[in-house]
DNA sequence: ACTCGCGGGACCGCCCGTTCAT
DNA sequence: ATGAACGGGCGGTCCCGCGAGT
């Protein structure tokens, strides 16, 4: 946001890396993610890639922060363009879904919710963030539909964003576990159901 | 043919390290098991540990099997003993909510979902058996369900066991970024609505 | 040799332990065998093959003492029946390069001879003492031969033993790594062109 | 471009290492050295050590290519430099033997040829290559003197080869066990008359 | 400003030879 | 002859710094 170093040779290796890093911690899990290994995936030496990041947890940050800037770049933001109410609402769970299948086969934000979620520090809290960030855009959303009268008032939009964060959840895992396409199938028609059960 | 090694000394000390070798697999993960800190942790040689557990895959391995082992017998078995139809249904939900609860701050069978999904191997095998199972002893509780005629009978068994696995699923990622009790509430309250959604 | 204990169970699996292990030394080398690995290919647990010699120590000792045993018994011992002079020398360089033929692909004897030479123990003691003795065993065939008039009289027997041990060495040399065939009659032709030249 | 790294504080630190290398790998063979010990003995961290060659195999290649380098700059090449006929094979031969006195106590190449006769991969690959590029000199030097009349015009030069080597192999068996004098002078009348047999 | 070569120290999973009670 | 355990070592990989090159 600021015009500290106009993009710069470096900026670029380090999305060069970061890109590198992302698809190794899809498969690894951020916990797996290894500096030399990474740094043969770009070709670079151990060091070049170190230097990027003082260190591997804040190697760990950036991905995860990138991931997250591109989960709102692609989710949130273009569902917040849409109309308040039920537009927005499914806006956004659509293109959760649709980030979902693009990410078959290992999602990285929704890998280090488990495994950040027992081990303090920075990682953790950044975990938390973020996952708070979204399950509020979300009950906002809700909210607005609430407010529109498309769904019923007497909605609870907390409760409702859990549930649906639920059926993300469950399509990451059957998707791993069994196969995307009857995963996103169930999620979908489990997202309709809840759906249907607030509609006024 | 005495009685010196029917329970057998290496049994005991097997079990004992299982137990450690959980415990830390709850933060850690499976894949941030380390026999030298499972040695340390039990007060024993590393190798003392490692012979009894060929490799580190199978020690990983039995602590899933173990685990699996009191899933089964604390939430499972027990619920089967319940009455076929709603009863059966809610004590399988209630006693997975249950341990879900004692298992606050990371339950390896979850964890071992999203470690393993991408990640071809023994362990992926056995997490996909194992979850594949469990998910097939709902949906035949819910069928069951359906069959006495408590709930409607357009029900999809399947269906309904991925939305209820998802409010286990959102249950324990809740509990370990924002807190236990609220993500209880959340779970209980999905579970009945599901319920009410799905009566005849 | 003495009635100290009848056979005995106890020296049945000795011998076949020391058979297998002889196996292993020839391409593993004396300092190759290992005991887990020696004992799974008796199929016994390491504590019960390392019972029968109190230390790897002494089980490499019993390999090469047992292995001379039968050096001596199919080499030295038949060839020392044949009538003295040249019918004797020839009978063992025979046998000994006969041994070579059996033994392709390792003889444990010879192998020996390098791995010791630079390591003070009692493997290395051993192994001079064994060599010292064979040796001698040539030297004194050389000696009668010359004798008996059927070598020349300017002969001289330790010379010559260590000329005919040296194509031994390099029969074994040439074998392992260039193929048997080749080396053998190399090893035949250097004999005779020896003979030749000391003949009277 | 500059002359910063050209020779290079890494290559420095290397062929020390490889020199260490050389010393252990003479008592203990190079299937004894291990990577611990040597980076004791140079007093660096096992770590250090290790990144100079990729795995333990690589640095027993490259002490094997070393020691190669050196005997063919101390044996073979000044001998090369000889006039073809007798002088250069007797060169050769000479300086072969007074490469043996020097590396009394152990000559890995020749140590290698019988820790790896029995056993594939690079480094029995290795040997083999080694020893039949230095067999095939002697060879042709031997083939030189026939040509120039020296030696007897129905000389096998493989065959004479063969016998020097043996000579060779005999003078590093008997230094190693026996002492080093009686087996330099066992060898060099072993040569001198294997010489007169072949001499026109 | 950026990248690399080189090295360290801790730790990894694994296997070694060995002991002791049974 | 076994099973359990030990202490120590193996080869190998980790993350991380320092110093210097461009």
């Amino acid at each position: 946001m600021s015009a500290s170093h106009l993009p710069g040779k470096g900026q670029a290796t380090r999305e060069l890396i970061l890109e590198a890093a992302y698809g190794m911690a899809r498969s690894e899990g951020l916990e797996g993610l290894s500096i030399g290994t990474l740094a043969q995936g770009v070709g670079m030496s151990k060091s070049g890639v170190f230097a990027h990041f003082g260190s591997r947890e804040d190697l760990q940050l950036a991905v995860l922060e990138n991931a997250g800037g591109r989960f709102v770049d692609e989710v949130m933001a273009p569902a917040l363009r849409l109309p308040r109410g039920l537009p927005r609402l499914r806006g956004i769970v659509e293109r959760w879904f649709e980030w979902m299948r693009r990410h078959e086969g290992g999602c990285v934000l929704a890998t280090a919710s488990s495994e950040y979620d027992g081990r303090p520090g920075p990682l953790h809290d950044f975990v938390v963030k973020q996952q708070a960030e979204w399950r509020e855009a979300l009950k906002r959303a809700v909210g607005l539909a609430v407010e529109s009268g498309e769904l019923r008032a007497d909605t609870d939009p907390g409760q409702a964003a859990f549930e649906i964060h639920a059926l993300v959840l469950a399509l990451h895992h059957d998707a791993g576990l069994f196969g995307h396409d009857d995963a996103m199938r169930r999620a979908k028609r489990g997202f309709e159901r809840l759906l249907a059960g607030l509609r006024a």
